[in-house]
DNA sequence: CTAGGGTTAG
């Protein structure tokens, strides 16, 4: 203020008679411009300033027509006519330049900027320049202004560097303003630094400003310095934007609870005020909150603007909230606020996430005006509702009618493509990447991998991996994730190893990599993923906590899995989910059911992932009646409708227990279509229940449901083969060399000191040490036979035709596996041993065996369930 | 008191 009228004075001080006799109207410039009638009324018509102009030109002494050309020039500047004002200045040369007042130029460089007219600002910078004249602080704030609004930052700072004194705050506020919007919040600090020091006082812009930039970089501590400052110089009080600003720092430091004091201490509240706790609460994640907090200010009586609603209708997304959404979507209708773009953005985003797709499409559709966001969130609407091919139909749309797309659009349409495992819609999206430049793109980079990955395509998303140049954390956690997910874990650990080179791996990359040494069954190396979670700190984070006990467990460990389930304080349903399938996967059944309870103890409510791996737990220990009761209980109580795993399990447990035609009536009977496993759980049965006549039947029901999966014809190939039904083992081996297809082949593998050994089928080239393999292996069958084993080896294959034998033979793997384990540590030391496949019969048998003779616990993992063999006996019992 | 505080999508 001060600092304001001393450039008032200096004005005035110009050898000028007109200046101060008119600074009763100059004292609002700017904005009021326009809206003072007075000065309209004091404006003369366009037309007769011309004519005046001319007249005082031609007829004026020197000293009259100057002072004309000021009052006249200023006056065409508040009616806003910048041409006309320019055009009466036109006449100045660069003698006479400097016997225009300086108060006309903060006109006229005001209107510049207001009008935000680039090249008059630039003129006028030019004459003043050119006239010789000083540009004192006030012209030269005005400057700094013109250049700032007509978006030239640079110009602007440069004029402001040359300013003879700063010690207003204006141009400083100004420029830290600017620099804050163009996401330099440094500069905008450094700004605010050097402005202390100088000794000019802030402002409230100022501080309005400095919390905005000190939250952008995470500075809570020296926003809370402002904060500390402003109250005590109570200017939050006096300045509702301050107090706002005050609001808005915390909220985006996560402090609701602060912000919320703040609010509650403000003696003045405006409708941004409201609107701030309103944002503030549903950024955070507290969306109920920023309802109640919506419905208290309805309450209040305060108004309620766009920005209001657009902030509080996403609240109602997030809690699912569709009446009140939907009672929302009415008021925007009564205030008008359906006109814009920004608020049917929210409508149609609310009504996809409560689930109701079709008023949703019906907002789309209606709105006036669409821009891109409105497409990005209808396809992500249609994405969330299982809509993908209208998500994709949008995307095409866009695309024919030649829209540029940007990211956000981009990254949704691949986003559905992922979720429906649409790959060759990606891979026409990745095209129109490449083609429009786009790859470089991190987020787009990083969708394109996750669709890749998602529809199972390694290769291409690994590509896309390598060529992209910017990777974050998100590109390489992707990648391992993909790795893992696609049970590729050799894929995943080596990348892992390699972004340890780049990156500090975070909680998401410790989930991922342990679940890959979870499906390698590589304790060694999950034991390590898991020092390292505890050297970074990490096992607080539940993902990763779940993560490791689902790691132990699979690895065989299962003790060190409940004892570390035990350590998690706050489990949740993915915990106890893990847990329970745990104990399934080892046989565990009654400690699966004790954990069950547990849980529900708890006050934990199953979700339908959990009753699958409780379902399971059953069938692999044998308990139909218990099995039956929970999914009675799933669907009776808990009001789960089961999904097609769930059958899966329910066939699986009746077939193990040799109920092969109530399992085949339960199939019928489904109120969903049966799928490939759910048939395949009946097939296993038929095979260890020895029903060739049924597995006929079932046999081709599988065929038909997946037609490429060669793990069911080799199935019924053993199913006949154990029949000694020759004749159909060589009809269907026809029948798979027809289709042309190739089989799975059968591996084992084993870790010893974190180096994993993998035995494949035969087992001929494979190994240095398989001569003692062999000699180790023959002698354990010679004694089988003294002992008197009965062997229940399938001898009988030895007849089948070589397909078969082949497969036979890949049983073999893990065989070898267990005897280099034996062969490679020391004594008394538990074996572990992975297979791809399901444990073959003979194998079991021997191993078994071994485990009798050497004294050594084998625990075995096939690609099914665990096998603990102790003393001759397997945990199984005959369930696998 | 020309500048400041609150606005949807990945």
């Amino acid at each position: 203020m001060a600092a304001a009228a001393a450039a008032h004075l200096a004005v005035a001080s110009r050898p000028s008679s007109l200046s101060r006799k008119n600074s009763d109207k100059t004292k609002n410039p700017g904005s009021s411009v326009f809206h003072s009638s007075q000065r309209i009324l004091l404006c003369t018509p366009s037309s007769s300033v011309s004519l005046r102009s001319a007249q005082i030109a031609a007829t004026s002494p020197i000293e009259e027509r100057r002072v004309d050309l000021d009052e006249q020039t200023q006056e065409l500047c508040q009616k806003g006519d910048l041409e006309l004002a320019m055009k009466s200045i036109s006449s100045l040369t660069h003698e006479n330049s400097s016997s225009l007042g300086a108060e006309t130029f903060c006109y006229l460089l005001q209107l510049c900027a207001e009008l935000r007219s680039l090249s008059h600002g630039k003129k006028l910078h030019s004459i003043i320049s050119s006239s010789g004249i000083a540009i004192d602080s006030e012209v030269g704030s005005q400057l700094v202004f013109m250049y700032v609004k007509c978006g030239e930052l640079g110009e602007g700072r440069r004029a402001f560097d040359r300013l003879p004194s700063r010690d207003h705050p204006f141009p400083w506020s100004l420029l830290m303003s600017k620099y804050a919007d163009i996401g330099e919040f440094d500069e905008s600090i450094s700004l605010f630094i050097k402005m202390w020091e100088s000794g000019t006082k802030p402002n409230s812009h100022t501080f309005s400003c400095i919390l905005k930039c000190l939250a952008a970089i995470g500075s809570i501590r020296l926003g809370m310095t402002v904060h500390g400052y402003l109250q005590k110089l109570d200017l939050f009080r006096r300045s509702v934007a301050v107090g706002n600003a005050i609001i808005a720092f915390y909220s985006k430091c996560s402090s609701m609870n602060v912000a919320r004091k703040v609010f509650d201490e403000m003696p003045l509240k405006d409708i941004v005020t409201w609107n701030s706790m309103i944002h503030g609460y549903v950024s955070n994640g507290f969306a109920k909150a920023a309802c109640e907090f919506f419905t208290e200010m309805w309450a209040s009586g305060m108004e309620i603007d766009l920005a209001t609603m657009v902030s509080v209708i996403p609240a109602c997304s997030k809690m699912g909230f569709l009446a009140e959404g939907q009672a929302l979507h009415g008021h925007s209708i009564k205030s008008g606020f359906v006109k814009e773009v920004s608020l049917n953005n929210t409508l149609v985003d609310m009504y996809s996430k409560c689930r109701n797709v079709d008023n949703a499409t019906q907002v789309f559709d209606k709105m006036g005006e669409k821009n891109i966001v409105s497409w990005t969130t209808m396809t992500s609407g249609f994405t969330i509702n299982g809509a993908y091919q209208k998500a994709i139909a949008l995307f095409e749309e866009m695309e024919a009618e030649g829209v540029e797309l940007d990211l956000h659009f981009i990254t949704s349409a691949l986003h559905c493509c992922a979720c429906s495992g649409s790959l060759n819609q990606g891979k026409h999206i990745h095209d129109y990447v490449v083609r429009n430049g786009l790859e470089s793109n991190v987020f787009v980079a990083n969708s394109l991998m996750d669709m890749y990955a998602k529809c199972g395509n390694m290769v291409d998303a690994r590509l896309v991996f390598d060529c992209t140049s910017i990777k974050d954390i998100i590109s390489w956690n992707t990648l391992i994730g993909g790795y893992s997910k696609n049970s590729l874990p050799n894929e995943a650990l080596a990348l892992f190893a390699k972004m340890q080179q780049h990156y500090k791996p975070n909680t998401i990359t410790m989930a991922c990599t342990l679940r890959a040494s979870a499906s390698l069954s590589a304790l060694d190396k999950g034991r390590e993923i898991h020092a390292h979670v505890v050297r970074s700190g990490y096992q607080e984070c539940s993902f990763v906590a779940n993560a490791l006990v689902d790691m132990y467990a699979k690895c065989g460990a299962l003790l060190l899995a409940r004892r570390l389930f035990e350590r998690i304080a706050v489990k949740d349903i993915f915990s106890w989910t893990v847990m329970i399938a745990g104990y399934g996967m080892h046989g565990h059944g009654r400690e699966a059911l004790a954990t069950f309870k547990e849980m529900r103890g708890k006050g934990i409510k199953p979700d339908g992932v959990s009753f699958i791996a409780l379902l399971y737990s059953c069938s692999h220990s044998g308990l139909v009646d218990e099995g039956w009761r929970f999914f009675n209980m799933m669907r009776n109580e808990f009001k789960i409708d089961p999904a097609v795993e769930h059958y899966a399990c329910m066939v699986d447990l009746l077939s193990r227990a040799g109920r092969l035609s109530k399992a085949f009536k339960f199939i019928e009977s489904m109120p969903i279509k049966p799928d490939a496993t759910v048939w395949g759980a009946l097939l296993c049965g038929c095979r260890s229940h020895r029903n060739v006549e049924l597995a006929e039947k079932v046999a081709e029901r599988v065929f038909e449901l997946e037609p490429e999966n060669t793990g069911y014809y080799i199935l019924l190939a053993n199913i006949y083969a154990e029949a000694e039904k020759w004749e159909a083992v060589k009809k269907l081996r026809q029948r798979i060399g027809f289709s042309g297809l190739k089989k799975n082949p059968g591996c084992s593998w084993i870790e010893i000191k974190s180096q994993v050994h993998i035995f494949v089928a035969g087992g001929k080239k494979s190994n240095l040490q398989s001569k003692e393999i062999e000699s180790f292996l023959d002698g354990a069958r010679r004694r089988m036979k003294e002992e008197g084993y009965a062997p229940r080896l399938r001898y009988a294959l030895i007849k089948a035709e070589d397909e078969v034998k082949e497969e036979a033979l890949c049983g073999h793997s893990e065989k070898l596996a267990i005897a280099f384990g034996i062969l490679n540590t020391s004594e008394g030391k538990p074996i572990r041993v992975a297979k791809n496949l399901r444990v073959c019969g003979d194998c079991h048998e021997v191993a078994k065996f071994i485990s009798y003779m050497t004294g050594r616990e084998i625990i075995l993992r096939d690609s099914n369930r665990f096998h603990h063999f102790q003393q001759g006996r397997c945990s199984c019992r005959g369930y696998w």
